[in-house]
DNA sequence: TTAGGCGCTGTTTTT
DNA sequence: CAGCGCCTAA
């Protein structure tokens, strides 16, 4: 067969692979089209395709602009499409998430909108510190004027192109910030931007803002783009907002071979300005559209298909489809009521560990889901107990750790000396005496000047600071200046390691020997690696080209660390929110933590529309199983550090009950949702005295023997949580004795004193009494917490 | 200037 | 519980 046979049999065989509406969507190709495509109906198969079928049709992959919406999709989607049409076209294409895309895009013309190629990119944490030094400036209150608020307003106005002006003249927007009492917020915001421009930043709103704001003002590059992008596709479409939308849009004129897939039912990101209405913006825009729907899910059991729309029924706003699957029926799903958070951990890891062995699949086939990061530390410490190997994503990632922005600080002020955030970070760190007093000088001078703290270090005699001081300063910035050398040029590992080392920082990590600075050491040690790594990278295409670290640092921070895909795909649990694992699917899922006011979320009770969106996060986490949900709950719960009580979600009472087994709930506990409420408003110090949990009975009749010495890897992206003592302390402080109270008896209570035991219910670690106090009236009471003495 | 201790306060999801 | 800002001692 010769290479054009072979290329031509590939493709019929894979359009061969498609049902109807999938193959319809896949060569249609001129003119915009837009996937309606329901959970697990072959989506991201259908954009691989269509792109491998363009350009089998004779696109030039530098013609495809494919937008996904996180860097992990599009790596998948590009090594999907090289297994199609081979390595070397997949390489060339356009793909990416907005935010990648735009940003190079940017860096490319960055002139144009008076910004250097350098520009720094603030992720939250930066953006916040400089929302807080803004309000400093202005003499602004924090507790009025929150910054991650402040923040999450400017946020939405930068993705609904609304700027500083815009925001001035916008008589709405000027009157609620006036009736909450926020009317300096407009203030705020065109400071706020003024800082990031003088300090060569962009926070992630900005890189779409200034994308538009880019084509906007330059119709020469915007047609420069048209140009070049001849087919335009987005992934996610749902979930896209208005600056996105008309990023699209404008691109897309030209040619109008735009597709959009996209999925309603799936759309959890309105917080992140995330708008339904761009959908019906499509059809406007483009009139003669042609729309194919993906029905037929080929992911999940029929149990499943069917409990999952059952739940996104009772939704109100939707586009209306009807999902389905020729698959098995499948068994139903599981749910299990743990007394706390940590047995629930137990519980799903013993699961895991025994489906296992009785389902003979590899650990990767398991995915815990949890609504909130702060939700997987009882679940990692189970899996840790067991030796079962896990992957966490998303929650403080690498990049995110101390130590590690610490040393990208050093870079980034290399590369953009204006970066305030980065200076700020670095200046005293490792300490140099140059303090808090002399930084807010320096600071104060700056927004005097309107101009960068680095301008104003560099000539120090001017600000007031003793000679000794201004000797330190000038001592920075020699250094920092000095280690650009090579920026452009040499390997980026010789720069960054040079850094790192000159700097200071390394030996500062190395003299720190508690464990903590073990770590961190260690973590500095392993981005050191990832940059010698990307130093040796070659590329075929061009082989003595040098990888400088300035090219490293464009996507840095961009990156997280669900994109670094272990070399060695070991077998592994993942742990991960829900948000993290949309277009993600796995054979056994486990959702945990269904309680109400964890999920759905405390803060998404207050309207239709935020319940309807956590609705919907509920239904994407369902929809990620192949075989088999296990939902869990836990009727106690540590949150922020205090002991909680949670019903169960209602979310669990939405599922239709020939799909779930309540089973194992109902005989531990057959009142469990008919519990009457207890009024726990006073008695909550004695329960923090008390620890629940750990030693409830484990109420498994699974329970797997725990291999005693097994052999645990060494795994370096198991983060070490350094909390297990606490845990152990817990553990081994027995229960406080349970008394045997019979009704009649006269009780004392540390804090309501003697009482009258009217009615005892329960047994065990759930035995309550009914109490009457003369001081404080009837009270019920837990007997494992209340501590009683027996009068009489 | 720095380090360390104390008390206060939020409590979601992410590029 | 964590992360912070504020205070004090050295």
């Amino acid at each position: 067969m010769c290479a054009k046979d072979k290329a031509n049999f590939v493709r019929m065989s894979f359009l061969n692979e498609l049902n109807d509406a999938q193959r319809a969507a896949v060569t249609h190709i001129k003119g915009p089209l837009m996937v309606i495509a329901g959970a697990g109906s072959g989506k991201t198969r259908v954009l691989a395709y269509r792109i491998a079928h363009l350009i089998q049709n004779g696109v030039d992959p530098f013609q495809i602009l494919s937008l996904t919406f996180t860097n992990k999709a599009a790596a998948e989607m590009k090594h999907r499409i090289a297994s199609l049409v081979g390595e070397a076209d997949a390489r060339n294409i356009w793909m990416g998430t907005f935010h990648s895309i735009f940003a190079r895009i940017l860096r490319n013309e960055a002139e144009r909108i008076n910004y250097s190629r350098n520009f720094t990119i603030y992720d939250t944490n930066d953006a916040k510190s400089m929302i807080k030094d803004v309000l400093k400036e202005l003499g602004l209150d924090d507790k009025i004027y929150k910054p991650s608020n402040v923040l999450s307003r400017i946020s939405s106005c930068k993705n609904n192109l609304i700027g500083p002006e815009d925001y001035r003249n916008n008589i709405d927007l000027i009157n609620e910030d006036h009736m909450s009492g926020k009317s300096k917020m407009v203030d705020i915001y065109e400071r706020y931007n003024n800082k990031l421009f003088n300090a060569s930043a962009m926070d992630f709103d900005d890189l779409l803002f200034k994308t538009n704001i880019l084509f906007r003002d330059n119709p020469d590059l915007l047609l420069k783009y048209q140009h070049k992008f001849h087919y335009i596709l987005v992934d996610e479409y749902q979930d896209t907002n208005f600056s996105q939308y008309l990023i699209v849009k404008q691109l897309g004129k030209m040619h109008e071979n735009v597709c959009v897939v996209g999925d309603d039912a799936q759309s959890i990101y309105s917080f992140r300005g995330a708008n339904i209405q761009n959908i019906l913006n499509f059809r406007r825009d483009y009139p003669d559209y042609k729309m194919y729907k993906l029905e037929q899910n080929y992911r999940s059991t029929q149990t499943i298909v069917n409990a999952a729309n059952g739940i996104i029924a009772k939704n109100k706003d939707q586009i209306k489809k009807n999902v389905w699957t020729s698959n098995d029926q499948g068994s139903v799903i599981g749910l299990y009521k743990a007394v706390s958070d940590n047995e629930e951990g137990a519980y799903v890891a013993n699961h895991i560990f025994a489906t296992k062995k009785e389902e003979g699949i590899d650990y990767n086939g398991f995915v815990i889901l949890y609504r909130t990061n702060a939700q997987s530390r009882s679940f990692e410490e189970s899996l840790r107990k067991l030796n079962i190997p896990y992957k966490l994503y998303g929650g403080t990632s690498f990049y995110q750790r101390q130590e590690i922005k610490d040393l990208i600080g050093y870079f980034r002020l290399v590369a953009n000396h204006k970066d305030e955030e980065a200076l700020k970070r670095t200046i005293n760190y490792p300490a140099r005496g140059i303090g808090k007093t002399t930084l807010e000088k320096v600071q104060v001078i700056s927004a005097e000047r309107n101009t960068s703290m680095w301008e104003v270090i560099l000539t120090p005699q001017q600000i007031g600071v003793n000679s000794g001081t201004a000797l330190k300063l000038s001592e920075f910035t020699t250094m920092i200046r000095s280690f650009a050398v090579g920026l452009e040029t040499a390997p980026a590992y010789e720069v960054a390691y040079n850094i790192a080392s000159s700097s200071g920082l390394l030996k500062e990590l190395y003299n720190d020997k508690t464990p903590e600075g073990v770590a961190r050491y260690e973590n500095i040690q392993e981005l050191l690696n990832g940059i010698k790594e990307f130093s040796d990278k070659i590329d075929p295409a061009n082989p003595h080209k040098v990888n400088t670290l300035s090219e490293f640092l464009i996507d840095v921070a961009l990156l997280t660390d669900a994109d670094n895909e272990d070399s060695a795909e070991k077998e592994k649990v993942s742990l991960m929110t829900i948000h993290a694992a949309k277009g993600l699917e796995f054979p056994f899922v486990y959702i945990v933590g269904l309680e109400e006011n964890l999920f759905p979320s405390m803060m998404a009770l207050n309207s239709r529309e935020e319940l309807e969106e956590e609705r919907r996060l509920f239904y994407v986490a369902l929809t990620r199983a192949e075989k088999k949900v296990t939902l869990s709950y836990a009727t106690t719960r540590y949150r922020w550090g205090q002991l909680t009580y949670g019903e169960p979600s209602r979310f669990i009472d939405e599922i239709d009950d020939n799909f779930i087994d309540k089973k194992g709930v109902s005989l531990n506990k057959p009142s469990e949702f008919s519990r009457p409420k207890i009024d726990f408003g006073k008695e909550r110090q004695g329960f923090n005295s008390g620890r629940v949990g750990e030693r409830e009975p484990r109420m498994l009749s699974d329970t797997p023997d725990i291999p005693v010495n097994f052999t645990p890897p060494v795994k370096k992206d198991a983060i070490p949580s350094g909390n297990f003592k606490k845990v152990d302390a817990a553990q081994s402080k027995p229960a406080g004795p349970i008394l045997q109270l019979e009704s009649g008896m006269t009780v004392s209570h540390e804090k309501f004193g003697k009482g009258k035991v009217l009615k005892v219910e329960g047994e065990g670690a759930d035995a309550k009494a009914t109490i009457f106090f003369p001081s404080e009236g009837q009270k019920q009471l837990l007997l494992k917490f209340a501590k009683l003495t027996i009068i009489d």
